[in-house]
DNA sequence: CCTCCCATGTAAGCCGTTACATGATTGC
DNA sequence: GCAATCATGTAACGGCTTACATGGGAGG
C-alpha cells in the first residue's frame, strides 16, 4: 500500500499532474517505485476523496488541460504518520530467476539470449542513473545538501544495477562453459 | 503471473506438498520468489483443476496428512511453453526507499534505526546464502554440474545482498555526516 | 498517413495480503 | 500452560495489470 505514500512524497516535494508523476516513476529518481498511469489516476482520485491532496485545473495552449495536484495539511500529517512507522524489507519476485532455475528444460540459446536481452536493458538503466548522478554531483553544495536523501535512493539504484550486471557477466560465462 | 510457474518449476525438480513448497520459498533457493501459504494452496488448487499437477495423500505418524503434488505431462508442456517465452525485467517497489526519499519530514534517528534494522535482516539473509553456497561448492562435481542453473540464482542473491549491504553502509555514513 | 507525445480516465479480472479457522505434537 | 512446528484451508479486500476509450498537436 505504498503507492499512495510514494505519490504523497513526490507531491510534497513538488505539486504536479498525474502525468508528471508518471514521468517521475518512469525516470531516474522514481527508481524506487513503479506504477502505470491507470493506477496512478485511480490513487489520485482516492487521495483526493480522502482530502490528502487537492487539485486545480490548468489550461495550456496546444495541449490538453492538466490537473495539478498538491498535498494538503492533512496529507502531510498522514505522510508523516506513515514515514514514522517501519516498513517491511523488500521481497523479490523475479521471473527471470524462475526461468533460469528451470532452464534445463529449454535450449541453452534461449536462455543466453534472454539474459543478454535483460543485460541490455539493465545497462541502459545503469547509464541513465550515472548521468543523473553526474548532474547531482555537479550541482551546488546547498543543492547537494538539499537532495541528500533522494541521492541515497539513486545510489541504491546504481549499486543495485552494478551488482546485476556483474552477476549477468558471471552467469553468461558459466552457462557457456 | 509467475507464481504458478515457480511452483511448476519446483515440482518438476521434486514432488512435494504445499508446505514443502512454502519452506522452499522461505529458504535459500527460493530466493527468487516469495509467497505466503494461503496463496500457494490457492494456486495448487487451480493448477490441479487445470491438470498441470496431481496429488496423492500421504499419511504420517504423529503429523497431519500430506498432499504430495507432482507435475503432469501437461504441466511440463505448459512449463516449457512458459519458459520458452520471454519475461519482463523485474520492477522495483521499495517502501524503504520511499521512506528515505521523504526522510526530511521525520527525525534522523528514526531513519537511522530503520536502516540499521533492515541491515540486520539483510546480513542474516546474506550469511544464510553464503552457507548454502558452501554446501554447493563442497558437493561432488556431477552434483555441481546438475545444480549449475539453480546455483546461478543463488549467486544473484549473494551479489544482490552484497550490494545492498555496501549501500547501507554508505547511506548510514552519509546521513550521520 | 502513421506514430509518438501530451493528458485523462473506466472496467474487468487476476494477484497478493490480512484475517479467520482447525488441530495434533514437541519443547521450554 | 505457552509457543512453535507441521499441515491445510476459506473469505474479504485491496493492489496491480490488461484491455478499452478519447482526442488534439508535432514530426517524419
Amino acid at each position: 500500500m505504498s503507492l499512495k505514500h510514494a505519490i504523497l512524497v513526490q507531491l510534497e516535494t513538488k505539486p504536479g499532474s498525474g502525468y508528471d508523476l508518471l514521468q517521475h516513476f518512469k525516470g531516474g529518481l522514481g527508481y524506487f517505485w513503479n506504477a502505470k498511469h491507470q493506477q496512478i489516476y485511480q490513487q489520485l482520485k482516492k487521495l483526493t476523496e480522502q482530502e490528502f491532496i487537492t487539485f486545480s485545473l490548468e489550461q495550456q495552449n496546444g495541449k490538453p488541460d492538466k490537473k495539478v495536484y498538491k498535498i494538503t495539511e492533512l496529507g502531510i500529517k498522514e505522510l508523516k504518520r506513515w514515514l514514522s512507522g517501519s516498513v517491511k524489507p523488500n521481497k523479490i519476485n523475479d521471473a527471470l530467476l524462475v526461468k533460469l532455475y528451470g532452464g534445463h528444460l529449454i535450449e541453452e540459446d534461449n536462455l543466453v539470449n534472454e539474459l543478454k536481452c535483460h543485460q541490455q536493458t539493465h545497462e541502459k538503466i545503469y547509464n541513465n542513473l550515472l548521468e543523473i548522478e553526474q548532474t547531482y554531483l555537479n550541482s551546488s553544495l546547498p543543492s547537494r545538501e538539499k537532495y541528500k536523501l533522494p541521492y541515497l535512493t539513486l545510489r541504491r539504484g546504481i549499486l543495485g544495477e552494478q551488482a546485476w550486471l556483474s552477476w549477468a557477466k558471471e552467469a553468461l560465462q558459466m552457462i557457456k562453459k
